[in-house]
DNA sequence: ACTGTATATGCAAACTATTGCATAACTGCC
DNA sequence: GGCAGTTATGCAATAGTTTGCATATACAGT
């Protein structure tokens, strides 16, 4: 399982909280693993359970207290050698896509909707990255050897919503003239 | 669920049995939505007993029978329905980016391997999506507007595998910078 | 004859992910 | 004083996926 091994990775650096995990996941981990809050307390405790985190109740004034976990020699040996196995390819899942296999002009508006949404999340997206890959990546060449690792998935996260926006606007493009010729379609029958 | 509905995409044109669309999963549509045999046929049968397909045995010499499965009126309706309703965004989930947030002089050799692996699968996958699109996608301004979708989700397979491509090989170089550093550090301290 | 490969289908257990619900402390706003 | 929003954690049911095993026919090569 890879949750275990991305939260773990989350860990190498910092102690967090399970709310803390929850949300940089949505940021740089994320991109290349989701995971909901359920699923990341459970990993947590499981872990700790397992000997590969520790954690610690952190009291908080002004807010609910919490826990804070962080990797154990243990963990960190067991993260050392996952990472020398064999990656399990999961293969991208995604709605969107097999809708433009059923493509008609009746729907061809509402894709056009929905790939201007996600156009709009990348965008933002890729802003972010952008942003990260200035202020911490500059020089990739002169940084230590594993945030050179992470360099590079930020880069292929770059690499990719760069992509996707381009063909979304060429997708784009291509039902504005489906739309077009069934516009037309229909104000000829209105006449 | 989205595997339901890219199984009756995938029956949108032809009648097939579950081991055809096992096959075809492989290929073209699943590039976004992979799914084992047993997903499938459990899927095949489910969704008879909706009423969304319907089946046919048919009996064959020199192999053993099938089932071959196509949609009916009433899976039609659900297919343009489904496409009318929200994509949710399953966000991909992959290994190997994860691993290179752990990337280490230890572990370099071996994600160089994974990744030299990963490229030539691209490759391959995108020497048949070429193809595919010079035969039968050379001209997408002249096709019916429902094969004018399944070119641009082509377009988006191919897009993807020549980025995955391009950032394969910019990692590969860091990579043996990062090896003959480390090979530069072993043989000085061999001496 | 034996082995491997392709065709063709399926069950069952284990694992992973999503969805809905729940609790609780505190902040800021009207 | 009430209500929405953020921080913080969790349970339980359902849905979806993977893995291991199982069966059976037939062809091609050794």
């Amino acid at each position: 399982m890879a949750l275990n091994h991305a939260i773990m990775t989350a860990l190498l650096d910092d102690r967090l909280s399970g709310y803390e995990l929850t949300k940089s996941f949505d940021t740089s981990l994320g991109f290349f693993w989701k995971a909901s809050h359920q699923q990341i307390y459970k990993a947590l405790r499981d872990l700790e359970k397992q000997g590969l985190l520790e954690s610690e109740d952190v009291p908080q004034a002004g807010k609910p207290d919490k826990v804070i976990y962080g990797l154990t020699d243990a963990g960190r040996e067991a993260l050392e050698q996952w990472v020398l196995g064999d990656s399990r390819v999961t293969e991208s899942k995604d709605d969107m896509f097999v809708k433009f296999y059923n493509l008609s002009a009746d729907n061809a508006a509402h894709l056009h909707r929905e790939l201007v949404e996600r156009r709009e999340q990348d965008s933002a997206r890729l802003a972010l990255y952008q942003r990260i890959r200035e202020r911490h990546y500059a020089e990739p060449g002169t940084l230590p050897v594993r945030r050179r690792g992470i360099y590079l998935a930020l880069l292929a996260g770059i690499r990719h919503c760069e992509t996707r926006l381009a063909w979304a606007e060429e997708a784009e493009t291509l039902l504005e003239g489906i739309l077009e010729e069934a516009g037309g379609v229909q104000s000829a029958a209105a006449r």
